[in-house]
DNA sequence: TTGACAAGCGGACGCGCGTCCACTACAGTG
DNA sequence: CACTGTAGTGGACGCGCGTCCGCTTGTCAA
């Protein structure tokens, strides 16, 4: 299992597959990243995502500056390439639980299943995906919606939802926006803020968003709809 | 028109109300606090926000950069600072609105209305929006939600959603939450993203949302509903 | 008017990020 | 094995932010 089509940065840079078609990572190049791995890992566990500077990872790990940005262009990109292990998890138990329920459970509810395992890693990893949030402003910004993680998720949730309009389940016109939407309510700088100063818990949010998608359910007698166009 | 309870820098820091109550703001102070403010406004227009640093606007006012962090603490203070009457206009705006239609409008479609202009003011002001949601980064996680701007529109969306329940418009369990989730649908980030990248418009973005309020209304029959208590 | 005190000022400074480029050394070639 | 091109390296550097602290100046009381 665990091949998402090059959602992670695969070995290195310049081929996954084949191995003799190009010049290859170098050895050394392997090794280096692998120290700049676990010292960023290390690091980032004993002191916090926030408080260890992309110089410290360097020294720590025995390379230059120069050489940590060659391949992680700034901290957001080393934080995910660091928990790259547990977004690699993730997906692999969505597939598979996505491809088990597949015809025997209802689009919806597949969606508020997915919906309960997203929250629950977004809880796991808020520290890191809040670096990795803030790395995407200024120039970069929109650079995690363009990202290849978002992507996926998005993918999902369009997919099942566009599956459950298929079946008659659910009512949504435009399923790539509801996605958005929908994940936009776990989106870590709100969640951070729910669970912060909201003091809400995880249970909370997740009750929320199930309603929310409740709301999506096909209506039995369209009566007192919207207008459609004024 | 025009009070909305200390939500902007009133005169300055002091006090707001009466004349003689402290020591209120130096003559000298205050006129340099509209140089800065005039310079920013005109570089912000000249050369778009993003480019600007706080050290030219402190050049530009003729003033140190120790005296413009004393009255703004970043950037994006300096931002709302700059737009403060565009945002006091769109809160009178709304308030009269509101007001006006009082008892005449179903409170769900006052709701619509509202984020009708809201979308437009975020489309107005995008990026001084933008940059301040990247000021709320790192240290300062939440600042923008925990905000007056956020705090009063975030107000007016539960309040309108508290009256829609009232009056059986409505099935909204928990209102707070809800007014988050229809506000995270307008977040900057994700508004550009919706905008730059996969090219909606305006309308299009209004229209999904405008879905999303009408999946709030209360059912007819209420079947297949979720379960109440697990 | 004078004195005193705090509010206000401003620029030097430190920090972290990310870039840049002269140098190194690995991996194919003859 | 010597040769060579190129991926890879590392640290000096520049930038913008925000802070800090010694100096200035308005304001109020005597």
């Amino acid at each position: 299992m665990s091949h998402h089509p090059k959602l992670h940065t695969p070995p290195a840079a310049p081929r996954p597959g084949h191995p003799s078609s190009r010049p290859r990572e170098r050895r050394d190049a392997a090794e280096r990243r692998q120290r700049i791995l676990a010292a960023a890992a290390r690091l980032f566990m004993e002191r916090g995502v926030e408080a260890v500077t992309m110089e410290e990872i360097a020294r720590a790990a025995g390379v230059g500056k120069g050489t940590l940005y060659r391949r992680y262009s700034d901290k957001g990109q080393l934080c995910l390439a660091v928990i790259d292990a547990c977004i690699r998890h993730f997906q692999d138990e969505v597939t598979a639980e996505l491809s088990r329920a597949d015809g025997a459970t209802s689009a919806l509810d597949q969606l508020d299943a997915f919906l309960g395992r997203l929250i629950a890693f977004v809880e796991a990893h808020t520290e890191w995906l809040g670096v990795v949030a803030d790395q995407a402003a200024g120039e970069r910004r929109g650079a995690f919606h363009c990202g290849p993680l978002y992507q996926w998720v998005h993918g999902v949730v369009a997919r099942l939802l566009e599956r459950a309009v298929a079946t008659g389940e659910a009512a949504v016109e435009d399923c790539v926006y509801t996605a958005d939407v929908l994940l936009a309510t776990v989106d870590v700088d709100l969640y951070l803020f729910q669970r912060r100063e909201r003091g809400y818990t995880p249970e909370r949010i997740r009750a929320g968003l199930r309603r929310l998608v409740a709301g999506l359910r096909a209506r039995p007698a369209p009566e007192g709809r919207e207008r459609a166009s004024p």
